[in-house]
DNA sequence: TTAGTGCCTCCAGTAACTGGAAGGTCAATA
DNA sequence: TATTGACCTTCCAGTTACTGGAGGCACTAA
């Protein structure tokens, strides 16, 4: 199938598709008129790594996960490493959105959002007050 | 006082305010020698800007809310208006990544992580199996 | 034959820095 | 005075994961 349906298939843009065989994640036969061929084995690669970009795998990460599925002799334990130091790092992004979160709501929650000029957003911001989120 | 000591007072690599300036969010003298010379009003700037960043601001919103700051017709309205906006996206990115966090968790618990080759998290990817998380 | 769509490659740009090379400046020391 | 060594300069390239666009074939239908 041409590169159009296998974006299809795969929820992937056609110029990701293309950046992922540039980068080495897939290898898509090409047809005599040099088109790329892809096979449903391409396809389910693909979808493969959609999916792990998904949940927040990194690209390089992807590709490691899926030489450990195409490596039988793999061990759970490989996997599962990989998972959880991704989730480590997720979670951590987590908290440090949150603690932004939380300041700039009381920020938001402090200024009065009208045609006046005092603001403790900025205020803030250059330290002139401590406006802090307890 | 040169770019060593703007840097450790601001907590920005130095890197970083030479790559500030580049993009004219601050605009230092020059001593004779060619050195950047920073008044305390270039710190005072840099500290907003390291404030902003470090809320999650990007650095164009950096550049407007310290335009803002500087102009003091401003209205808090304007100012409350871009720091909503971030907390909206904020709060979109959180949620995302709270959903990513729940899939994988799950993932990561139902996997033995043991030296054998059967992995749900490779299932999941590959879509072989529904392991999804409720 | 022509139009329209789809495909190709290659180049450049995005965000916000960061690393490193090559080289000038300054203060203290031998 | 000569020489370290720390500090400063600019400029170029690389990072992540794409995305947009130009220029140009290929295919299909009318």
């Amino acid at each position: 199938m041409n590169i159009k349906e296998a974006s299809a298939r795969t929820n992937l843009p056609a110029k990701t598709i293309r950046y992922y065989e540039d980068i080495g994640l897939v290898q898509p036969d090409r047809n005599a008129n040099g088109y790329r061929a892809f096979e449903e084995s391409d396809i389910h690669k693909l979808a493969f790594i959609g999916r792990a970009r998904g949940l927040g795998f990194t690209v390089e990460e992807c590709r490691t996960l899926l030489h450990l599925y195409e490596d039988t002799t793999r061990t759970s334990a490989e996997v599962k490493s990989i998972a959880r130091d991704h989730l480590a790092r997720i979670d951590q992004r987590i908290a440090e959105m949150k603690e932004m979160r939380k300041t700039l709501a009381h920020l938001v929650s402090c200024c009065a959002g009208d045609d006046r000029p005092n603001c403790p957003i900025l205020d803030s911001l250059a330290a002139d007050q401590s406006v802090k989120s307890g």
